[in-house]
DNA sequence: TCTAAAGTAGGTAGTTGTACCTATTTACAA
DNA sequence: TTGTAAATAGGTACAACTACCTACTTTAGA
């Protein structure tokens, strides 16, 4: 029995390519493929997988949001990250989240292949830049463990809210796009602002884009 | 014999993806790759390929001024550019490059495919987002031909005032800034949203941080 | 279990942005 | 020199955002 993966990555052609990649792996197949972090969190909803691949930069619900909500639907659901950054919070944000792969996509190939067979059998698969960077922290932070440091205060749907609104959409749309009230919308806005000490739209986008909420 | 293609994309997965998509078919063959602009040019120098295929994004040298001295090595280069925006000024310096080929990274695989006949047998192949978009300025511009078409350029006056807003600046302190009145900066603004047909603060931020006008 | 936090939703008022107008002065190029 | 683009400035109407307020339900943690 093969090992069935579930690909998420918004664009069609990497997500094609990956998939030609692990095809050619007699153990591994392409069970299912999503666009967002919506469809990906659906799917892990309706289906079982073995292994879901995930990349960190998605629109509408970004890759680690994904990945929170599908390790709440079961947490023996096992995540590969695909990153394009080797950036400490979210290597922190994944690992807390009990993720067991990250892989970088300036990583060769065979990497992803490594990761699933690893991620399966219940080990760790961290590209070595990330590695390293881990094992760093873990000597810098002297016994602390990793992913107990809380950097943003933010709650998870006012990570969504705001990716949303840095994505370019406007309050209307963020309370269709999670079926909530645009007075709601409106509350998750204003607590966001006020926890940020933000008062204005230009600096809600770009401290998105510093904390890598979103990107460009 | 095959068609010689040359892939620069500084992610190695996303290359080995595009490679193993790219070589199922019998008549196309990668026979170099490169990791960024500066790689891909020393190949163009060096070496005879049929088709390059480039990504925008990359480091030290980007896709499109690595693509500008391609076409300088030798007119007669047939470049196709890989995108994961929608970019006007991108398009438009793609176009005035003499490029043929430009796809996005969200669209289908097989449409790199078709691009790399297309563009072999010297036709034009632009995703479907884009041929739309260019059309409509086509449309726009009353038998303007493509390519000697003008440029969207921002003046140098608007550039000002939309590093500005980028930078968080409300319409009224823009206007504080360059002393001019509220109804200018507001003119401003505005021909700077229709000249890049753009609707929202959001994506006027999100465009300022893309084009480099001001950084997170 | 009890409590705090998170998520939900509504009201009201004032501010700011968006999308249309028109019109004048200046500078540069055909 | 004449025309065009750029920069300037104002009007009006509506949409969206900001900043307060209250209040209920659900979830998660001590």
């Amino acid at each position: 029995m093969a090992i069935e993966v579930v690909l998420a990555d918004d664009h069609a052609i990497v997500r094609q390519g990956l998939s030609a990649v692990i095809s050619q792996e007699q153990d591994i197949k392409v069970i299912k493929e999503a666009s967002n972090g919506k469809e990906v969190v659906d799917i892990a909803k309706n289906n079982s997988a073995d292994i879901f691949i995930i990349d960190i930069t998605m629109p509408i619900l970004n890759g680690l949001e994904a990945s929170s909500q599908i390790m709440q639907i079961n947490p023996m659901n096992k995540i590969i990250i695909l990153s394009m950054h080797d950036n400490r919070a979210f290597i922190e944000r994944a690992l807390s989240l009990g993720i067991k792969g990250y892989v970088l996509k300036d990583s060769a190939a065979d990497e992803i292949i490594q990761a699933i067979r690893a991620v399966y059998k219940n080990e760790y698969f961290l590209s070595p830049r990330i590695s390293t960077f881990v094992i760093q922290d873990y000597i810098d932070s002297r016994g602390r463990k990793i992913g107990e440091k809380k950097i943003v205060s933010l709650t998870g749907r006012e990570r969504e809210v705001l990716q949303l609104i840095a994505e370019g959409y406007i309050n209307k749309e963020v309370a269709t796009q999670l079926k909530i009230s645009l007075k709601t919308a409106l509350a998750h806005r204003n607590n966001i602002m006020q926890k940020l000490g933000i008062h204005r739209h230009a600096d809600l986008i770009r401290y998105a884009l510093k904390e890598g909420i979103t990107t460009i």
